[in-house]
DNA sequence: CGTTAAACGCTACTACTGTAGCGATAAAAT
DNA sequence: ATTTTATCGCTACAGTAGTAGCGTTTAACG
């Protein structure tokens, strides 16, 4: 039940009589983990990723690495916890398909030009923790862009009652067809066209309940 | 750049001496492996399917399922294009919304109920002849379903100038979403819900070029 | 028929995955 | 300073992925 996450972690349910020491050599051993998986995926692409390759470049043990990550989804899940600042808050334009733009200029370049997103996708598909961390990454963006529907409601650019998280899946999920499964050319504004199209569509109450 | 797939192929190019021998021997291989493949993915899912397995099963040898399929994402799109039909045409029911709810449904089933998809879009992330299979899918689909958008807009019920490949894109995106990338919770009328708000985005004119 | 070579079966090899067990190291507590 | 034990390094092992080389079978064709 515990997060098996051995990072600086106070949060250890204090019933156990676990007692968790993230000092000086664990937290050295991760980082030159984790910037090895780094460089490894930046340098050579997610198909080189493996934890041998890992092992040898960061100099930690193959099997310390199996141990504290697992598998490749796990390095990756811990990489992407590191790298999603806590403190990211959605756009403000001042319009609803302002901020979807945004938004989705945002998907658009993880999707292109940051290989962590894509190979994080296409390990969930092999690791469950990869899976996890990523349900985890998209229900906080999804949930704190619900500020931007709401913002919309108040100022009466879309109706009462549109649900947040449909027309949010509504901007960004074609983004997603496009570029991740159908893996189409990139199209540099699609990111515009995509949030136009869910914008307009959230005008027309396409998104309300009932 | 002809295809790697030794079916039985009578559009071999004329130029290249090779000559193909699909007959008794190789067709009898590749039904082996094809039923083998496909019967250890129902039974017990992708993740346990594996070259080896399909081999053991078959009786076919590990070496000749490498040499012409390569990897699971070969045998898997060896699987899908035997599957699907080309004789596979969009519904009509009469209302643009009634149609896309159809395809939905569709979609649905298959990423729910069809191990066969939801294993090829995994395979996709290590596969390139899945990838490519998949591609040569959807392009299909999307090109036949194009009808309903133009029947849509014959009868006036959505503006003329819809692009019809945003639409149908708009349509489905969100089910690939919520059940491939996000594993959400499978909600039955998810379909119908999404079909329903691309309609009414459609008839506000949030899909027409410029 | 007999000939030819495409496709197959087999052995062997390298590389990666994942785990078990054990001793060594060092962080935390006394 | 000493003790405790979480964590790491190491060796060893079994299983899987993928390829190379070579001999055999057999489909296709004259």
């Amino acid at each position: 039940m515990a997060s098996p996450r051995p990072t600086i972690d106070l949060s250890d349910e204090p019933g156990t009589g676990r007692v968790r020491r993230p000092g000086g050599r664990s937290a050295a051993v991760r980082r030159r983990a984790l910037d090895a998986a780094l460089a490894q995926l930046v340098q050579h692409g997610y198909d080189s990723l493996s934890i041998d390759v890992v092992a040898e470049r960061s100099g930690v043990h193959r099997t310390t690495v199996y141990r504290r990550w697992r598998d490749i989804g796990g390095l990756l899940a811990d990489i992407l916890d590191e790298a999603s600042v806590d403190a990211w808050r959605p756009p403000d334009t001042g319009s609803l398909e302002g901020d979807l733009t945004a938004v989705n200029h945002e998907v658009y370049a993880a999707l292109t030009a940051d290989p962590v997103t894509v190979a994080l996708i296409a390990a969930s598909f092999r690791s469950e923790q990869a899976a996890e961390a990523l349900r985890g990454f998209w229900a906080g963006r999804y949930d704190r862009c619900a500020d931007i529907v709401r913002r919309a409601v108040e100022c009466g650019e879309i109706p009462a009652g549109t649900d947040a998280r449909r027309l949010l899946i509504a901007a960004t999920a074609p983004l997603y067809h496009e570029l991740v499964l159908m893996r189409a050319a990139t199209d540099a504004h699609l990111p515009e066209l995509v949030a136009r199209s869910a914008a307009t569509a959230a005008r027309a109450g396409a998104f309300t309940n009932r």
